[in-house]
RNA sequence: CGGAGUGUAGCGCAGCCUGGUAGCGCAUCUGGUUUGGGACCAGAGGGUCGGGAGUUCGAAUCUCUCCACUCCGACCA
């Protein structure tokens, strides 16, 4: 804890902003303490794990059922796969055991016994033959079930996609960033041919963007992952890197063109219109709660969350503003509220708690909720109702009548939405350096600035690319496809 | 896995140096006064002081050891 919060728990004063630290003074511990003052997360007694609370779900909730409708109209279909994979699975493809044998969780037996100490161990005489690992993705084993499922032509393509978890026993954790349980989808599909697979995997890509930008009001650049940077066993993958307000940049999302690399392995072959039989090409594309702790990041401030309104859980809060006398007419002018914006789809929430009113407004402040709404004996006099905007603040402060609000309040959720997006692009432009050499590049990073660096890319090769990769703890993010390939984007990232 | 730090009430901390059987703020509960941007007064409940071992008449405090978490690295699709 820093000094300043430290002082405000032992004076007891509010301090200015509802999230101590603020962004500027200490940007990871402000994280953490906007997923705390929101009730999204907390850490929980598994080692790099989060319990992720009812509004944090809610959240999650609202990304994956835009998702799944877009998968879904994409041609693909849901299904589901086990949890424990068979370690021989993971060790068909080379590239793919390198990558996740050093953070696979195992599973070695299947009961347990009361030890010497009375402590439960497992059981010697119960241990597995043939360990199995605890997915890290499940490339293996849908392509294992492809196999037996791809036998002609006519069965192709097969696009399949499961919302699953999955386990990364990760060196170092962040809640929702990278945790070693997370929750996702993951897509698997295959294709008759290298260019249908290469197609796929591009679009995938182009449907996580209209997710992002579209309900999560989140800018970022969409490109090749650069050879290193590749998933393993891929041909190509692509990402969407988004840029959070430290100027660090988050792979938001993946999707790979794996080729025919997992169908040789796992034998997913076809019986072709002429009559041979050919190896299918598959992608593997998957976006999680990740996203979620990327728009956190990019539009939380120093009062805590700010939830873009086409995922938060309620769009709008009904403040009732209470007093003894007229507190039950208050109560039913408000409900009468909630149901009119109800009936226009509007995710409302009438705060009928008997806290305090001071309390309930900063509560909606901290979780984020778009759009706050007043209602005191006052505008039930009038008709009206008073609200606020989360992004703007209380300078955004508008009273109007109660049809007025109704009939307008979907605008000013696309509004709020549109300022959003707009303040993230203006921050992800103005933060984005184009640097014409590697000493720029250098000085750059060694100044302590962060953002994404944009260079030519054929400064990849180089050795002094090398040298400031390892020296400043950078990597190259993607290759924008905007500059049709000739350009790379260089940054740190979480 | 390396460096640093922290584990004491739900949360945030003090107490440890100089051993004597646990305190403060917030939160919670009760009563009252309040109420349009984080109320006030009075009272109450809540703790195997991270685990284990040792020293001692006596350990939150000293010693050893283990564990967990956080941050910075390394690692990471």
């Amino acid at each position: 804890m820093n000094g300043q919060a430290k002082q405000q728990q032992q004076g007891g004063k509010k301090p200015k902003t509802a999230i101590t630290p603020t962004r500027e003074e200490n940007f990871p511990e402000w994280y953490q303490q906007v997923i705390k003052a929101a009730d999204l997360s907390e850490n929980s007694p598994v080692r790099g794990c989060m319990v992720i609370k009812p509004y944090g779900y809610a959240l999650w909730e609202h990304i994956q059922r835009a998702l799944d409708d877009m998968i879904k109209d994409a041609g693909v279909q849901n299904a589901y796969f086990p949890l424990l994979i068979p370690i021989e699975f993971l060790s068909r493809e080379a590239e793919h055991v390198d990558g996740f044998a050093k953070e696979c969780a195992v599973v070695t037996h299947h009961r347990l016994e009361k030890g010497a100490d009375g402590k439960l161990v497992p059981a010697e005489s119960a241990k597995l033959e043939e360990p199995y690992i605890i997915r890290p993705t499940s490339e293996t084993i849908i392509g294992d079930s492809m196999s037996r499922w791809v036998q002609s032509y006519r069965d192709l393509p097969m696009k399949l996609n499961q919302w699953c978890n999955i386990m990364r026993w990760e060196m170092r954790t962040r809640m929702f960033l990278r945790t070693s349980e997370f929750l996702w989808q993951e897509g698997h599909n295959a294709f008759a041919t290298a260019k249908e697979a290469e197609d796929d995997a591009r679009k995938m890509l182009e449907i996580y963007k209209k997710l992002y930008v579209d309900f999560l009001a989140m800018p970022g650049v969409d490109g090749i992952k650069t050879a290193d940077e590749r998933f393993p066993g891929a041909v190509n993958s692509y990402t969407y890197e988004v840029m959070m307000q430290d100027g660090k940049a988050l792979q938001a999302c993946t999707s790979h063109d794996l080729g025919s690399n997992f169908a040789k392995s796992f034998n997913i072959q076809y019986q072709g219109e002429d009559g041979n039989v050919h190896l299918a090409h598959t992608t593997s594309w998957g976006l999680s709660t990740r996203s979620v702790g990327g728009m956190i990041m990019t539009h939380s401030d120093d009062d805590g969350l700010i939830a873009p309104p086409r995922v938060a859980p309620y769009q709008v809060t009904i403040i009732p503003v209470v007093r003894d006398e007229s507190a039950a007419d208050v109560m039913a002018y408000c409900a009468k509220i909630a149901a009119q914006l109800k009936e226009k789809g509007v995710r409302v929430h009438l705060d009928d708690s008997d806290g305090r009113t001071g309390d309930k407004m900063w509560a909606s402040i901290k979780k984020g909720v778009p759009l706050r709404v007043e209602a005191g004996q006052r505008e039930m006099e009038e008709g009206q109702v008073t609200h606020t905007r989360r992004d703007l603040g209380r300078d955004s402060k508008t009273t109007c009548s109660v049809d007025e609000f109704v009939n307008t309040v979907s605008s000013i959720l696309d509004d709020i939405h549109n300022s959003l997006l707009k303040r993230a692009t203006h921050e992800l432009n103005d933060r984005t350096y184009q640097l014409p050499t590697l000493a720029d590049a250098k000085e750059f990073f060694a100044s302590g600035q962060t953002g994404f660096v944009k260079m030519d890319a054929s400064i990849l090769d180089t050795p002094e690319y090398e040298e400031i990769k390892k020296e400043h703890s950078v990597s190259s993010r993607c290759i924008p496809f905007a500059d049709g390939g000739s350009k790379v984007i260089i940054g740190k990232s979480y």
